[in-house]
DNA sequence: CGTTTTATTTTAAACGTTTAAGTAGCCCTG
DNA sequence: CAGGGCTACTTAAACGTTTAAAATAAAACG
């Protein structure tokens, strides 16, 4: 363990105002300003108020840390990332939830700090990494949940909620992943597609679940689901959805409708088609996922499945705070939440064409 | 100031190891272990190998909170978003300059957290939220730098770094504005523009500097700007964007060439353009600005300029650390930071038609 | 008016660090 | 051999809180 810099003591900041300098002014001891602040019931109304009104006037605010020091309770969440492409932030989906856990999470008097994995020079785990700024909970939102680093922090003794992944004893969040699927099949069918392809994403749980859905829809309406049409990509990837797509479609046989990894994904697919000269929904029709904002800027306008990312994120920060403050709330909770389809102009209503 | 829940201390948290449990075990004084751990001179080699051995094998990490509580050190750095618009980490160009930033101040050994307006249920401003939570440095992106919020920081005495605004005193990183303009505007005409058009973003140094980057470049090139092609609108709002793009069209005079506020904003500038049957750049041209990754997979690719997020977040965060780290740094300091223009496929050359 | 109860306040210890100052022990050196 | 200068430690105080326990004051009771 290197030294950090510690030289200067406080250096250019500037001291802040504390219990000992509110007790001296009102002569009074430190134990009853801390009392009084706290709303403790054993400090008479009127010193209260006399110490709440230097406390406002000489500017108090808590120490964090000596606060957190003696109550082992930080009012901090840790947001941990895998961020394996790199796109981190960058996500839409990710970016939404955690904008709303963020939201919901101040409101309950919580901020949010992200887990990395250096802190001062030294490497350490994510877990240590939440152990050393003892935050009072985790969020993972990440796409591979298969990393020593989830597990190490899944094990731990950290309250810990999970976005579109499960493990036993942890709650998770779950966008409805199958249902949404579900629908869109459902949909796609009603407007007389038999011959759907399917790009999946990434390997992994929410792909899974996606594919079961597909799977599921199809036998439930009848549809033969052609192997050669039944493509893994990657989530978040419009290239490689590009040659997919092209893939997909340069067969002497051709799907009517193709599913799209995501809708980001789908835009590399769009440019595929409209390169090999065919049109959407003319000669074939399209369908995304996650309902993000551009997909209703293009046209045609994208049929896409909108996960709720408002309510994901809300979900997630009652839960972890909830799992906080009051222990015994169930370790193994899992919240589904619907999304709801959103028809674009994307997907042609072949019943009409006869 | 209400109480906050302290109950039952600790609760479910598992009890870390601390100085004292490596100081019992090896027979020695806290304080030696303090300084064999941070790498101070004053202990033999023989007992810090065993204290740092003790120390690994026993799972140590140091509190932060009780070191910040005697440093007045936190390695924690505050992130204000304003977000007037909601858009928060949804808006691409910030969630970039963020995700650098936090990979940058990462290395340097630094946290990121959020800094919001309430924080245990009780109201305070940003600046004294940034105290109670001892911040070393904060890093202000946001689109309204008018705010009291905003003032009560930079007027405040934690190091400060804002993106795309300057005030007086404080160290500013800019993504240059006027230069992209003006890039653009000679590519335009160099096409063979002359009837320009051009939609402002919201009233801020930022929608300023690109104004007098345009007002600058086309005066150069001998461009009359006509004040009806010249309208305010917003960023990041395509809706917006769509109106005024359709009022550009419908006059009888129209322009050859629009700029538009921002990509994002460009997509609604598209759809009016197709709404009104025409098309991009057979009947109209169209420039944007950011160079998000949507843009590129539109068609026709838009032609914009790219900011460069990843310098004007690596710089943001080297400037804040090195304020931090060397008091002397000065404080005025003003980086600005180049992008690049991407020829897409949206600017007609009109010099190639007759 | 002594005694118990209740209301209010203080004392003191603790949380886990860091660090200035003090204390040995030891080796030099004039 | 007194004194100085190292080296390798230890002591003790401090950072700003919280909180159990003790102390005091005030009130109530019989």
């Amino acid at each position: 363990m290197r030294s950090i810099s510690t030289s200067r003591k406080g250096g250019r900041k500037h001291q802040m105002v504390s219990l000992k300098d509110i007790s001296v002014r009102c002569g009074v001891s430190v134990a009853t300003v801390s009392k009084a602040l706290n709303g403790h019931k054993d400090v008479s109304e009127a010193t209260r108020e006399k110490l709440l009104k230097a406390a406002k006037e000489m500017g108090y605010f808590p120490n964090s840390q000596a606060r957190a020091l003696k109550t082992n309770r930080t009012l901090n969440l840790g947001v941990m990332f895998s961020d394996e492409a790199g796109s981190g932030l960058t996500h839409e989906f990710f970016a939404k939830v955690l904008n709303s856990f963020k939201t919901e999470a101040e409101a309950a008097g919580y901020d949010i700090t992200f887990i990395n994995k250096n802190v001062g020079r030294q490497k350490m785990s994510t877990y240590e990494h939440c152990k050393y700024r003892n935050v009072d909970g985790v969020i993972i939102a990440c796409t591979d949940f298969t990393t020593q680093d989830v597990f190490e922090v899944i094990n731990g003794d950290i309250p810990v909620v999970t976005i579109d992944h499960i493990f036993d004893c942890r709650t998770a969040i779950m966008s409805n992943n199958e249902k949404g699927i579900e629908e869109l099949v459902d949909y796609v069918t009603g407007m007389g597609h038999k011959k759907i392809a399917y790009i999946q994403g990434n390997k992994s749980a929410v792909a899974e679940r996606r594919q079961a859905g597909f799977c599921k829809a199809c036998m439930n309406r009848g549809i033969d689901i052609n192997p050669d049409w039944l493509l893994s990509g990657d989530y978040h990837n419009p290239e490689r959805t590009y040659d997919l797509t092209k893939k997909l479609l340069s067969g002497s046989d051709r799907p009517s409708c193709i599913f799209m990894p995501d809708d980001y994904s789908a835009m590399g697919g769009l440019s595929a088609v409209k390169d090999m000269g065919l049109s959407v929904p003319g000669d074939v029709s399209v369908v995304g996922y996650d309902g993000i904002a551009y997909s209703q800027l293009l046209s045609p306008r994208l049929t896409t499945y909108l996960q709720d990312t408002t309510a994901i994120g809300t979900a997630a920060a009652k839960q972890l705070v909830s799992l906080i403050e009051n222990p015994q709330t169930t370790f193994t909770e899992v919240i589904t939440v619907d999304g709801q389809l959103i028809e674009g102009a994307s997907v042609a209503d072949l019943n009409q064409r006869h």
